[in-house]
DNA sequence: TGTACATCAGTGAACGCGCGTTCACTGATGTAC
DNA sequence: TGTACATCAGTGAACGCGCGTTCACTGATGTAC
């Protein structure tokens, strides 16, 4: 069957656009993205790179869904290789993983967590890839919850403050994502969770450490490493 | 002194680049940003803007330097509406000041917080106003450790993994923007709510409580405030 | 108070560049009978 | 197995656009004597 080859040649056609462009995103960023360049860089022509991707924004998205698929990839297999039972090696393991990624892979970090691309609206498709990486922390909290069916109370009874059913309902689209098992304080410590492994990262990578954690990498690493573990005492996982 | 009108003539034009640059900001991002674009609205031709900025990155750099500028002043206002001896109050004003500016000036805060302008190096100038943030946060630090000078040495206790001379290390460079009073332990939870707070409105202004958060308003300030109390609470801060 | 000179804001044209997207086309590769 | 037709990848030219920056210039406004 013929048509199966071209099949083949058109996948690999379009894979070599998008990684070509995914090295030009490395050097320019999204905004300096340009189907012209990638073309250039391939040796063909520019209308050429219509018959493969009908726009720029398409182009976007098919690095949005690949830059997604990485992360998610290199999260699961760093937690997979951490014995299921240590729940905070395995939390450990996802934030060194999210962290260890973004520092390779930049602006490819920047294109997924950082600023929105102005004009671009990302569509549906997105939307799952990005799933991915939550999906692994939505399977620890379950974990947790299951091995300590009292741990969500005991937690509650210190905050301060109770996730009443306002913030319950605040919450509520996320909650199809998580098993029914895992009560709404553990839900709550999840997204808290969450936000600090990426807004750390996104901290470190955006410059905001200048002047305030020491540049030297092995330090920045000390420094990300405490701060998670922490952050997942707090969420209620066992060192 | 008719040197002063030609002086305050030019600062007055310097004024309205920046005001009309801040708003194309608004609505195309920096990537968009254009000296040809603010020159047409001022009903200026595209050269004579160079009067008055040098290049496209010196007026970048003074968006960035506005910016952080009014952001400090929005957040110092609002903290210095609670009285001093309500820590927890005053922490709870500057996440709300810090999110109420995002949410209204969106694009200016990913200038300041978003993804890095790819080719454009932050000169010396924007160091400074950067600060005016964290100074608040310091005091607020620095006022909780002279009220109770046992708080460090409690919350140590609480956390699975001490700060070690290695993470203090990490920590240097920002040791001289508070004062010696505030132990490493305090440091690090500053650190932390710091990181948690730009964490949390970074992802509802980049989109990342699609299907996670609703998008009521009231809802999505509900959860932001329930999270921002409980970071409040675990830095040390009393409600 | 008047005049010669210096400073400065703003003009208009130009340089050289890159971009996304469309379109009619060629020629190779497949498919159906 | 051979032939007529359809599909598809890639070409090359063009459209229409915007950008940052430079430069020689005009004319108004200030300064020094």
């Amino acid at each position: 069957m013929p048509a199966a080859v071209r099949r083949r040649a058109r996948a690999e056609i379009t894979g070599r656009i998008v990684e070509v462009a995914r090295r030009h995103l490395a050097t320019d960023g999204a905004a300096g993205l340009s189907l012209r360049a990638v073309a250039r860089e391939l040796g063909m022509v520019s209308s050429a790179v219509y018959r493969y991707v009908a726009s720029r924004d398409e182009l976007l998205t098919l690095l949005i869904v690949e830059g997604y698929d990485a992360l998610g990839e290199a999260v699961e297999g760093a937690v997979a290789a951490v014995p299921g039972e240590d729940l905070g090696g395995r939390w450990l393991a996802c934030c060194h993983a999210v962290r260890d990624w973004a520092l390779a892979r930049p602006h490819e970090y920047a294109l997924l967590y950082g600023s929105p691309v102005p004009g671009y609206e990302a569509p549906q498709s997105t939307v799952e890839p990005a799933t991915r990486v939550t999906a692994v922390l939505s399977r620890l909290l379950t974990d947790a919850a299951a091995r300590d069916p009292d741990l969500a109370g005991r937690l509650a009874a210190q905050a301060p403050a109770a996730v009443d059913a306002t913030a319950a309902r605040a919450m509520a689209p996320v909650r199809p994502f998580v098993p029914d098992g895992v009560p709404d304080e553990l839900v709550l410590r999840g997204l808290t969770a969450w936000t600090q492994l990426f807004g750390t990262v996104s901290f470190e990578l955006f410059g905001h450490w200048h002047q305030v954690i020491d540049p030297d990498p092995a330090l920045r690493r000390r420094f990300f490493d405490l701060s998670m573990r922490r952050v997942g005492a707090w969420t209620g996982l066992p060192a």
